[in-house]
DNA sequence: CGCCCTGTGAAAGTAAGTTTCACCCGTGGC
DNA sequence: GCCACGGGTGAAACTTACTTTCACAGGGCG
């Protein structure tokens, strides 16, 4: 009864290693030694082949074998990828990465990436976790149903409001942005009910975004604010807040945080106004693709 | 040894699948075929045997091999123990989020939120994963040291290289971008050796810029070119290549998930030059943030 | 003393992975 | 329009890795 079949048959929930070093003391001399190996650098062996390790082992080939059945594998290679994944998971801590703080000054390049990337991926998440669907829901209706819509932005968020802008072209809205303060008021000015006035400002306490929405609302437009800050000034002129969740950690990283959060909520509204006329927004969107696609060299292959 | 003699030699720090799926459009066929099966699912592929996952790809296993050469394995077994690694690594199937995947039609927007943000977080971290800090620590310096930094991009890539730009700008580097290709292409006319060009184009197939690259480097100037695809053309006209890993769903989600990935890297360039003259930058970062202040309304609290 | 039983490796056998090669097909020159 | 060319491909030959078989060595026990 003893070894040969399949002990604990399929089921090793701990982990491999730690199932075959409980296991060890069962095993013969030979296949013990393979253990002893196996356990010490399961990477290093999971790269070797069976024969590579049947010689460091001092065993041979059928040795090894009869060890991968004794802790429950098929045969030599599901013990390899067996082995290959269990390394893989039991590496790396995350290190000391300074969630949402500054960077240290003496950190070099690798350090400075991980920290970064790491709060924009935060930005980007804790924005979509923040975000009420049901606002989202209202907006995206008002932009869909809108006669027009116009999208107010300044400095950083300016780009932001540009790309909104022209996502929404793309997907055949009529849609407006204004890098200029005073081309924006005269366009406020000329909004009424049925149209959209969008305003993106990090702050919410920029004076011009926040002076052509209250334009735009005094017009019967329908307003809408893209902010960090729920209690901002601009959330005062919208009829509809939406925040973004970004710790803007310090100037020193430029806000590109703050800017991702945002691009990430106007991607949300663009899926969501372009998903309530599917065909609609297929069709300009595949046009406007094929429109660019002259532009591109190599058509054979890389078409991506 | 013909054809493939390592192009991307063997840095795929970040992951194997980002790797793979970056490369995915200059493959063939057939290898594509092979590629798309294993990202979509690596943990399956490293279970399989190299002629069962032929079949499943409805090829030969002779081009399985060679698609293991094309992203830099050795042969299959070394693919498959990566894979199998991969696979445990990156743990937990978020739920029903589709990953990279497309948007299903009758999801509501809660979902969409949680698909586009789930992507596009993932796409700043496996862009940060895999980017090279050796590279990144080059182009910092170039830039830092350069008497003049020029930045192309067009479309969607425009508004990063213009965030870039904006950004060298107010740190005191003397950076131009250009929204037109002609004006670009007389600027880089005038680059010369000490001199930075940066290209940037999600594709790497964008004519116009690839051409403005070119220029600058006949010139002197260092390239750097800013891709998601590791062998598109681009690369060829420039000596640094820096690639995101953004593995763009479909058309439907406005590509800005590549937008955010492209803004990470530009933010670390960022940070990376500002490192290296901390108290210039500084300087220059307050001067700058003071002259928008008298833009703010409530300046007694919302400093932020 | 000899029997059986376990552990073992050599060798044979099978399956997996790799290389070679000829074919196809699209491209570009003449 | 023809032909040479070269990349992409799979069939088949080949090599290596894995698995099985088998014979034998040693040790306990009748």
């Amino acid at each position: 009864m003893a070894k040969s079949p399949k002990i604990s048959a399929s089921h090793e929930p701990g982990g491999l290693i730690v199932h075959i070093s409980g296991l060890l003391p069962s095993l013969s001399p030979a296949e013990q030694r393979v253990a002893r190996l196996v356990v010490s650098d399961p990477a290093a062996a999971a790269r070797r082949t069976i024969t590579d390790l049947a010689t460091a082992a001092e065993t041979s080939e059928a040795t090894v074998i009869r060890f991968c059945r004794s802790v429950g594998m098929d045969g030599y290679p599901q013990l390899r990828i067996r082995l290959a994944a269990e390394a893989a998971r039991r590496i790396e801590p995350p290190d000391a990465r300074v969630v949402g703080g500054d960077i240290p000054p003496g950190a070099d390049l690798a350090q400075i990436i991980a920290t970064i990337a790491f709060n924009d991926a935060r930005a980007v998440e804790e924005t979509a976790e923040q975000l009420d669907p049901a606002v989202c829901e209202q907006v995206v209706e008002a932009i869909a149903g809108a006669g027009r819509i116009d999208i107010y932005g300044a400095g950083a968020s300016g780009f932001v409001a540009s790309d909104f802008q022209q996502k929404l072209h793309r997907i055949g809205r009529i849609a407006f942005y204004f890098p200029d303060v005073h081309t924006a008021l005269t366009s406020a000015a000329l909004l009424g009910r049925g149209d959209v006035a969008v305003g993106i400002s990090h702050t919410g306490s920029t004076s011009d975004v926040i002076e052509v929405l209250e334009q735009a609302r005094t017009r019967g437009a329908v307003t809408v604010a893209l902010t960090n800050f729920p209690r901002s000034p601009i959330t005062e002129v919208a009829d509809f807040v939406l925040t973004t969740a970004a710790r803007e950690t310090t100037y020193r990283s430029g806000a590109t945080a703050s800017r991702l959060a945002q691009l990430t909520v106007v991607d949300c509204l663009f899926v969501g106004v372009a998903a309530r006329n599917r065909s609609r927004a297929r069709k300009a969107l595949e046009a406007t693709a094929e429109a660019v696609q002259s532009h591109r060299v190599g058509a054979s292959r890389r078409r991506a």
